[in-house]
DNA sequence: ACACATCAACGTATGTCATACATAGTTTTA
DNA sequence: TAAAACTATGTATGACATACGTTGATGTGT
């Protein structure tokens, strides 16, 4: 059987899953096994090896298990993914609630730096509305300010949306350009020769616009990093943040 | 040996593959199959089978080929994944430059359109800023009216980038959401009885802000779908795009 | 005109993977 | 105490990406 794309995501299965607590009364053998070990297993394997490291054989000699004991515990590879990138998320962060842009943006940073420590979150594929009791608690942590700003829920809604999609976005786009002009002790670094090349492709003839700004990057001194006192946001994402703050705080106040 | 995850994306392969021009002087039998045929039939198999349903071998055999035939032509599956999306993409829409929020809206909307169309691509991994020819065209396309609203050039790219973020995400996450609160033929679709089960797992304790924007959601007469006048993008996605280019644009004006 | 270098297409082979299925052993409830 | 329920195991299957060696066609340089 195949994965998410044949047959729909069961969000039932996903629900007690993912919110299993353990019943008390059951028969047979006390399970040793849990969904949570074989989760933190899995996630410790591709914390090193990436998700293409990751196979149920691997999680359950690291575990020390068969491995089709796994499937006692969870019903599919599909399944455990979704597990692991919950439990993976683990607790939001707090925030300063007093000034709702600085709350969304550490929200922001700490999303970031999350995707940072562990990429492979961005591979899991991604099916339905998060579900799981640390996805919701994230979700609630950031609609908080939201609301308080003034913000009608459906709004705050969107605005969480947008900002979850912004910053899993440019995690995804953005892995390396954030190195891109950086230097890496001294040397201009591989991708460098990369953005040379692309120079002779992108000609101002088929891409005027990109070519206009392609010019303007090599150019301009690289600094200027426009020092805007919290520094968990990177550069690339805060402008574009600080826009829609400005845009959402517009709008609360015109009301 | 695995994907993308292990070793570095090998750009200059990358590049390569997707600008090939044909060089004229070979040696050798000419080849019947290319780069293109290869990447149309895979496009057109993960059209109707998913991401999931394309193998090396169902490719060929829709070519009429060896399996390994293939393999001279494209230097494995993520590379071809990547031709594939870029193919997919097709040549970005013309836009409507008179004004700027106009032609931001229409790209987002076509953009959306094109996610909606092919599924697939928000599953194939993303390793590295576009570089094919089609995707450049799109960033492009976007990146003119973006200057045109008097955005410097660094700006311009972060907006962008911001918006692509925004619509790849929203179409990730909001898959089902659009379904979430319609009806399909009088009938509350299936996805409903979820949001049921969500609402007793969403107590306003632990979750505040969402219990909040939950109850006035399931609440709320579903209409006020606030006919901005262009249909093109989605409701989730505009009261976002929207409070984005009021930021943007007074940032514009601005100076 | 000829010989050889080059490259496309092929077949076979290898190792890995998710997972179905049947079996054996264990513990709690009736 | 018997049996139901459930966990762990072992084996088996079919699909997959891709390495490797071979064959034959096609150009280029002599």
């Amino acid at each position: 059987m195949a994965t998410r794309d044949s047959k729909g995501p069961d969000l039932e299965r996903s629900l007690t899953l993912l919110w299993a607590g353990r019943s008390p009364g059951r028969r047979g053998p006390r399970p040793q096994l849990t969904v949570e070990r074989i989760a933190r297993a899995a996630i410790k394997l591709a914390d090193d090896g990436g998700l293409d490291g990751l196979s149920m054989q691997r999680i359950a000699t690291e575990l020390g298990y068969s491995t089709m004991s796994l499937y006692n515990h969870v019903p599919s590879k599909d399944l455990l993914l979704e597990v692991m990138a919950d439990v993976a998320a683990e607790k939001p962060p707090e925030l300063d609630d007093t000034d709702f842009r600085l709350a969304v943006r550490q929200w922001v940073g700490a999303l970031w730096a999350g995707f940072q420590t562990r990429p492979w979150l961005l591979r899991v594929p991604l099916d339905h509305t998060p579900i799981g009791p640390n996805q919701l608690a994230w979700l609630d942590r950031l609609l908080r300010p939201l609301l308080a700003a003034g913000l009608a829920p459906g709004e705050a809604r969107s605005a969480a949306l947008h900002l979850t999609a912004v910053v899993r976005g440019a995690a995804q786009i953005g892995l390396d350009m954030s190195g891109a002009h950086k230097t890496v002790d001294g040397r201009p670094h591989t991708e460098t020769e990369l953005a040379r090349a692309l120079t002779e492709l992108v000609d101002p003839v088929g891409y005027p616009a990109l070519a206009t700004v392609h010019a303007a990057e090599t150019t301009t001194v690289q600094s200027g990093p426009e020092e805007t006192g919290d520094e968990t946001v990177p550069a690339e994402l805060s402008f574009g943040v600080d826009r829609f703050l400005d845009g959402i705080d517009a709008w609360a106040r015109r009301r």
